[in-house]
DNA sequence: TTCGGAACGGACCGGATCAGTCCGGTCCAC
DNA sequence: GTGGACCGGACTGATCCGGTCCGTTCCGAA
């Protein structure tokens, strides 16, 4: 009778409902505190303290759950503009929307804080590639400055999206508008040549090697 | 005896050096870590805790004062700026690369971390104000976009210099190639329009006040 | 209706961290 | 030589947080 996927009920509908909750609560909490206690995620979630760790284990098991399905998240965002032929530029810029409203920053900026574990390697290197793959196809179409990495970008948008000024509604406001600045910036029309050399792949997933 | 300014010895001569290290160490500490103990600002400085205690009697003491520092430097960019009667626009960039080196991105991020008092207010003021002149008159020479407030650059500065991957010289590097970017995406031929309201004066110095 | 037990919530525990204090030692001035 | 200012860093008391434990609640079966 376990995991035929049929209808649930009481108590096991109620458990299912919170780990959904729980992981919706933590990803809000934790992209506006990277360093948020347990105790904030579960009052967040409604949830006692004890449900939120019946769920998971340990907070860095949180954490990289979490992660994780921001970065899938993002995948999906890059997957779909590589999949839309209409005009690259619209698609490029779709994506860094899109990327951006990821909570995108909140990854990077709790890389340091847990033990990341292989498979989150494997997933911050595909979604890596994937974004160089599009830039590939937006800069050979001559609508993005080609002396920019898939590394430049998240290091953008991660700190753009890390911005936290006042309430949530205005720091998207703020986001959104410190990102048109920087797609202006990233056409092609505009270059002039950068200073230092570009962000690596490696400088980036070192974050996420123990 | 006291307060001539007359050849210092002795003890009297180290307490002196002691109390410029603390600060340089309080500042570079501060700017890596923005919670740092104050151990660590101790050790940094090559000094026991309690003479660090016995200068600043308290942390909050110790911040006040770099933030303040911090805040004159910049000022003394923005008037040098303005007294510069070269290129209006590369009298700009140079501000803008002087404000990212103060270390601009530190102070707002120390903003919420301790009880401001009201001379760091009115000198964050000062700041903003210096800052709006300059603008206005790169913008009324025609070089600068004209839908940026001071609020916007002071954001979007420490933004990028809030951005910490790898060593603080590669860092740095990183933090010149972004804020290259961003200047390209200031100039009024890059100019269209951005969305949402820019940033304002009070959004920033109510960071300033308890 | 009753009963067993699964899931719940939150009080609680042990350890870590850190601001700030205290004291024994050091070095200068006289 | 000696008094005392200044030094460093061990120490303290409070706070915070990850994780556990247990009394309570509610569901479903008999």
């Amino acid at each position: 009778m376990e995991g035929t996927g049929a209808a649930l009920s009481g108590r096991r509908r109620e458990a299912r409902r919170n780990d959904a909750l729980v992981v919706d609560a933590a990803r809000e909490v934790f992209a506006a505190h990277p360093d948020a206690p347990m105790s904030a995620v579960a009052e967040r979630a409604g949830v006692g303290q004890g449900s939120l760790y019946r769920r998971y284990r340990t907070k860095d098991e949180l954490l990289h759950r979490v992660c994780l399905e921001g970065m899938h998240a993002i995948q999906a965002h890059a997957r779909q503009a590589l999949a839309d032929d209409g005009d690259p530029w619209e698609s490029f810029e779709r994506f860094m929307r899109g990327y951006l409203d990821s909570g995108a920053g909140v990854q990077l900026s709790l890389a340091g804080t847990f033990t990341p574990g292989p498979d989150l390697f494997a997933a911050a290197s595909e979604t890596h590639a994937l974004i160089q793959t599009l830039i590939d196809r937006t800069a050979s179409a001559g609508r993005l400055r080609d002396d920019i990495t898939a590394a430049d970008l998240s290091l953008l948008v991660a700190q753009i999206g890390g911005l936290r000024l006042n309430a949530p509604e205005r720091d998207r406001e703020l986001h959104h508008r410190y990102l048109a600045l920087v797609l202006q910036a990233l056409r092609p029309s505009a270059a002039a040549p950068l200073p230092g050399p570009p962000a690596t792949a490696a400088e980036i997933e070192d974050r996420w090697t123990p």
